[in-house]
DNA sequence: TCGATATTGGACTGACCAGTCCGAAATCAG
DNA sequence: CTGATTTCGGACTGGTCAGTCCAATATCGA
């Protein structure tokens, strides 16, 4: 009986999320959203309730992209050292990219709303959590198989692997070289298996 | 023969800079300036010219509070690990006062503008390329100390802290709590001058 | 005291913002 | 073909935005 609708809620959703994911929440306003899905506004505000809301599912729809692309190294199973090291090959090889200049839509509304919309902090912190007990699961077994030899915990490694992926984005962002940011990555890495320093003297 | 002037305009200054390190550029409005600094419109757009360029001069006036702040350790003449060491020492204890939850007001702008407004980018950019030799230079020092073993070069290492750095300030600003500060920058400074890790055996 | 000069308060502008609303158009069961 | 039902286009609202402008005010050398 009804008209049908004339557009693909999650192809919408998706080109929302570039658009938020490249300039941040504030500064894409409604009329960018409506030119970047090609929505009229009465359809938007039918379909997501409003600019925060489309955001939120944005948020979501996000985390399930880098669980389906980047961080996918993290969820197989046994996942250790070569996964971690992955991941981080798959951020470089996405920051060589045009697209990868906008770094991390996430860390994007950390900074920009940082505390202030309860929502939002709790989308990105869903995100946050996710990748990092990722992290923490494959240096568990890496620790077990001696490939990390850090004595830290898991979880303690885990903090500063994700710390090093956000200040990566806002690297990436701020229009860094890629030089800068493997150099970034290599210290990281060596710094969960390092080399042993002195082997023999002293 | 003039009307005095009835403010201090370093002490505008600073009031607007931390008007901006709470809110970032877009969300804090002309209005919000105005009551934070006391002045009226005219006033401001003929002491500073406009929103942006009050932005540039509250970065220029941040990057020198960073440096007789948090950063100063690095400028003392053979500045080594400890001075890198007490940084982050600092850098924590201020993270764990109520005003440490705004991270870098730097860090926030890259964040919001990265990329997209030359004018601030030159201004971040300054303030990061300061930083960065900074560490560099302590860095070098310490190597040839023998207080830092990690054989990277100090420009490298350098990249490294300035990313913990920026990392470290945006989970402040995410709310993270000082134990999750404190572990990463554990993991950071130890990956400089890492524990020998196997001694004698293998 | 007085006038040249600069500061200040606040009204004003035009643009843009998110969000509402309703008539017109499209669909499909009957 | 018809009418109930839903989507869609776009006008509209009230609010806020950055920035302009000018009259009123304060200052201080002369």
């Amino acid at each position: 009986m009804p008209r049908t609708r004339e557009f693909d809620r999650t192809a919408v959703l998706d080109k929302a999320m570039h658009a938020f994911w490249e300039g941040g929440y504030r500064a894409t306003s409604l009329d960018h959203l409506l030119a970047a899905t090609g929505l009229s506004k009465s359809s938007l505000y039918d379909t997501f309730g409003g600019k925060q809301a489309l955001l939120l599912e944005c948020l979501d729809a996000y985390g399930r992209q880098l669980f389906a692309g980047p961080i996918e190294p993290l969820l197989r199973v046994d996942a250790a050292f070569d996964d971690i090291r992955e991941v981080f090959t798959r951020i470089l090889a996405h920051a060589a990219t045009p697209a990868g200049r906008r770094g991390c839509l996430a860390n994007t509304c950390i900074g920009e709303l940082g505390g202030r919309d309860a929502a939002v902090s709790a989308a990105t912190g869903a995100i946050v959590e996710r990748i990092e007990s990722g992290f923490a699961a494959a240096v568990a077994t890496a620790q077990a198989r001696g490939e990390i030899t850090n004595p830290e915990s898991p979880a303690v490694l885990a903090r500063f692997l994700f710390n090093t992926l956000s200040g990566l984005n806002l690297a990436a962002r701020a229009g860094a070289s890629h030089e800068r940011l493997h150099d970034i990555v290599r210290v990281t890495l060596d710094a969960l298996a390092p080399a042993p320093a002195v082997a023999h003297t002293e």
